[in-house]
DNA sequence: TCCTTGACTCAGA
DNA sequence: CTCTGAGCCAAGG
């Protein structure tokens, strides 16, 4: 079956792409959050894909991935690069919620800043603080 | 068949 | 900070 969801095209194996999305995204640590950039980029490009060409689709295929998240997995924290909500709707506003119930505050242009609360960051900072404590 | 619409990101203005 | 356009591709109205 084809899935019913409807990427900007699909990577060659979409099921296994998918798979690939869902594990990775199960790593992150709750108080955290990831970007569908940085997941994509965590995944290595399916073979026949130029890095180009990985580098603007995985993205998207990663977003692809999110529509048909199954239970278990905190989609709630992966935002887009700005560090903002990309759903729209009531889906938006539970997934802040569910965010800030984690401790993950917003700006209030609705922003979470990713040196923060973003998942690895960096580590190099003499500031070594967890997120979310 | 044409046009719109996606859980994206980056560079500009 | 907000808004636009480009890059990319397919399904549905």
């Amino acid at each position: 079956m084809v899935t019913a969801l409807a990427p900007f095209s699909s990577p060659p194996n979409p099921d296994e792409f998918r798979l690939l999305v869902w594990k990775t995204v199960q790593q992150i640590p709750p108080g955290c959050v990831s970007t569908y950039g940085q997941i994509a980029r965590m995944i290595p490009a399916p073979g026949g894909i130029s890095g180009d060409s990985y580098r603007s689709l995985g993205p998207r295929w990663v977003g692809g991935a999110m529509a048909a998240c199954p239970q278990g997995v905190p989609w709630q924290r992966v935002v887009n690069s700005q560090g903002k909500i990309s759903l729209r709707g009531e889906s938006a506003v539970h997934q802040k919620e569910l965010l800030e119930a984690e401790g993950i505050e917003f700006s209030p242009a609705g922003k979470i800043d990713l040196q923060r609360f973003g998942w690895q960051k960096n580590i190099n900072k003499s500031t070594l603080r967890f997120p979310g404590f």
